[in-house]
DNA sequence: CTAACTATTCGATAGTTGTCTAACTGTCGT
DNA sequence: ACGACAGTTAGACAACTATCGAATAGTTAG
């Protein structure tokens, strides 16, 4: 019951909680926004997202693992550096939530 | 910085965390699930909804003040009932944020 | 008025989260 | 091999959350 639609509403609340917390809900953005601006790079650098925010590199790197874990981003060591995308079809399946409860 | 596109990422990131939840994420899925649904009424009676969780009253009492303090559902005293209905202006919101990540 | 029903508030508690510092691992340039 | 740079892991801790039972409050029926 509660859902008819087949939506897996563990998995909705875990990457909601992942985009819960202000420092990392930014983090997520200034990956995507990065991401749309780089042309050398599919990804961007997560030395350059450390840098535009207050937080020390722990802190970043375990916000990081949660988007991750969430499915919302993927992280992949290219050299010396670790680079990040997001992970468009998670984005799109809480669109897809969210256009139910508008749509019925 | 971090959005030159004028999102308020603390307003954003307060309505993620009241779906961050599983429980509270259903409960609200119920409450649109069931606005879609009635004829009798707008908005569904809580009552109704505490029927088919397995939570206290007091505990969906208290989920049902954080999805309304995140802007998510408005409630309403009818009689003896109180009736919940979902603010369809805070989705479109969380919706326009995720659009705008898959859109550049 | 009282009893029953519906829902909220209060107080407690176990568990989770965000953040830090310190220590560690991996990669590169020299 | 060494030192510098980039990032993760481990451990700790204060703050917050989800949940409950008990008590309270608003509303209607009898």
């Amino acid at each position: 019951m509660a859902s008819r639609t087949g939506t897996d509403t563990s998995r909705i609340a875990r990457i909601m909680k992942a985009l819960s917390n202000q420092n990392r809900l930014n983090l997520f953005l200034e990956i995507a926004r990065n991401e749309q601006q780089e042309f050398e790079h599919d990804g961007c650098m997560i030395s350059d997202i450390m840098a535009c925010f207050d937080l020390s590199a722990p802190t970043i790197s375990h916000h990081l693992k949660e988007l991750s874990n969430a499915g919302l981003i993927s992280t992949e060591r290219r050299g010396r550096y670790v680079v990040a995308k997001v992970n468009q079809g998670t984005v799109a399946e809480v669109e897809g939530v969210l256009a139910l409860i508008r749509g019925g």
